[in-house]
DNA sequence: CACGAACTGGCAGTTTCTGCCATATTGCAT
DNA sequence: ATGCAATATGGCAGAAACTGCCAGTTCGTG
């Protein structure tokens, strides 16, 4: 399933468009239409799995930081490695194609949203501080938020550099990130 | 058109379900299949326009707030009378009903993140920053966050009060709405 | 190997969505 | 008010998206 998806994003990034019918993405990812559908309750999902499983990874990369690594340093050094895409360009060009039509991007956004949870446990791990509690769920969205600005600015801006994007982004929410209380 | 999408939300409350085809909602809406799909390019954008609508109202009454109120006090008057449907009942089985399918929910989610940048550009007017700044796009995410997990909770708890449930989310990100530079 | 459970594909049928053209409605100048 | 152009609406045929059902396959377990 996971496979699938990935397959279908590389087709999406080779035909720069998100024009692409069942017919196809089901041809190149060598699996029936019937199937297809099995794993993707509606065609956008199919991006679904491709961007749940990076951020996951983003996510169980910084839970196997060292505990006493401040939590900005472990940002950094998390999203240093973790892109949806190897290439820098095709993240780019993923970027705009998802956002040209309104169903990918709703879809993206969603699954980016979602991830908050994620970031809330971790955090509050890393505070000591209940993840249910309102601190922790807003500091979950606030990492969320700075990954979320910073990828977009970097997918629109061609000149930033990614790392420093999203340092300089999670540096407005410090407070929020460093409190222990 | 915005007439036909509240048209079809009153329609989904009604029925407690998002399982409705085009056929009812056009039906319902007073116009044909065809007019139904020039207003939405999808069946689920139909609840876009009456979001929108309602987020837009929320704004535009933050804007005519006089300049020497505090943001706080500001959010607070805006929030007590600009609910998405009068009853909050209605609002929760709303909620639940979009809830229920992803289509809707990340529809439901872009429109709401997408008023970050009126929020952006209304706390930047107000804090008399560059409405383009990082800290503005930050402060309209950091308002738009409030509101959403406001709503989250006033939905799924019956017993919270959704005013001092959206001041408690504000507080957390006190200090980015307040500070002038 | 046997057997049940889970995965997959084919196909018919329904629903969603689009292109094209004809008709109606609106806005505006006369 | 009248004519005219621009725009909104509807009908219909057809394509694409999606579902239900059943049959065949694969996989783990005894």
């Amino acid at each position: 399933m996971l496979d699938a998806s990935r397959a279908t994003v590389e087709l999406l990034i080779q035909h720069r468009t998100s024009d692409l019918s069942i017919k196809e993405m089901a041809a190149h990812a060598g699996i029936s239409e019937r199937t297809f559908y099995r794993y993707f309750p509606r065609k956008e999902d199919v991006v679904r799995p491709f961007f749940q499983s990076g951020l996951r990874r983003i996510v169980t990369n910084f839970n196997a930081r060292p505990e006493y690594e401040s939590i900005l340093d472990s940002l950094r050094a998390v999203w240093s490695d973790a892109w949806p895409v190897q290439d820098a360009e095709a993240s780019r060009l993923l970027f705009h194609i998802l956002e040209s039509q309104d169903s990918y991007r709703a879809v993206r956004l969603q699954v980016v949203i979602d991830s908050e949870l994620l970031w809330a446990e971790a955090i509050a791990r890393r505070l000591g501080i209940d993840a249910h509690s309102r601190q922790a769920m807003f500091a979950g969205a606030a990492v969320v938020t700075a990954f979320r600005m910073a990828w977009q600015a970097f997918s629109l801006d061609r000149s930033l550099d990614p790392i420093e994007t999203l340092m300089a982004n999670v540096d407005i929410f410090k407070e929020i990130l460093l409190a222990p209380a």
